[in-house]
DNA sequence: GAATAGGTACTCGGATAATGCCTGTCCGAGTCTAGTGGG
DNA sequence: CCCACTAGACTCGGACAGGCATTATCCGAGTACCTATTC
């Protein structure tokens, strides 16, 4: 089990975008030479994140990616879903209604749920709480407590190739 | 990020063991007809569990596999990083040091470990918490609370093939 | 009749292919800008 | 001098290959059991 690359990518670039602010685009070019990434597949997960409305895209000369709300109101979860989709880790394929020739032998009456399944849901649902419940502007806070100078400089760089 | 399927069968797998008790080993062959997996890639789990001290496994005749701990002693995240393996799904590949000409423009010194690797590792602690909070033992209450044939029916069917 | 040696069948165990998803790349549709020509 | 048109360049967007992990399979090593032979 291991989460797409996209994801460490993609939280990373919102934290970028949060420091450009929502005034300037910035292209998914300028976003990929800021990490030495792969820029065709990096503007593929921007467009994950265009598609759940997490960033904004504008096409044409001075068009790029912008955060379409405001960082209180984008959770990491937000974030990650928008990568790894929405399906949990764990999917249940219900082998317990295939045992043959013994049938419904166990006398589980298979409108009850799948404890093992239940099990595994309650672990996802903690996972998805913890990351629920921090947002991107908590995120930032954080990295500015101890880089305070991170968000000017960041901004300055993104954006130092416009006019 | 898909958890492997192998993960659902030996959970599964587990609790037949644990009710076919430790006194007779069931082989895998047996354990993948009552659910019509594919016995050797069932074997290959039941291998990964073997590694891991959850099962023992006995050769030759009237050989195959029984728990080697009491079910008390057992918790799902046992069976789940046996099977799936220790490392965490999200794995930081710390872009932020991948900074060209810029450099370390942003004031972060690197012996401060990366906060977006730290609040996905939180989740992921959550989510391990979570299972390791569950034995075997519970889950096999649980099951035997809404069916309460099925121990005696599951052992009955995995062993009915031995004298 | 009992014990032993050999053969046989059965089981796990690790090494070996096939499949599907993630990673990476490319080119086309749309849009804004800037330059140019005419009124 | 101002406006409109046209050409160009830039950006996103989705369609198209490559690599690696997961899935699936096979055959060999080892073990217990059963049988036959000998004392």
């Amino acid at each position: 089990m291991r989460m797409n690359e996209g994801v460490e990518w993609a939280l990373h670039c919102c934290l970028n975008l949060a420091w450009a602010g929502p005034e300037e685009a910035v292209t998914a070019a300028r976003l990929a030479a800021f990490y030495e990434l792969p820029t065709a597949y990096l503007n593929k997960q921007l467009q994950a994140l265009a598609r759940e409305g997490i960033v904004s895209s504008t096409p044409g000369p001075r068009g790029g990616f912008r955060l379409a709300r405001l960082p209180e109101e984008i959770t990491v979860l937000d974030v990650v879903t928008a990568i790894e989709g929405r399906d949990p880790a764990f999917q249940c394929t219900d082998i317990r209604k295939r045992t043959p020739g013994h049938g419904r032998m166990l006398g589980d009456d298979f409108r009850q749920p799948c404890l093992v399944h239940q099990t595994m849901s309650r672990a996802d649902l903690a996972w998805r709480r913890e990351l629920a419940g921090q947002t991107l502007a908590d995120l930032k806070a954080s990295i500015e407590a101890v880089a305070p100078q991170a968000p000017d400089r960041t901004r300055g760089w993104l954006l130092e190739a416009r006019a």
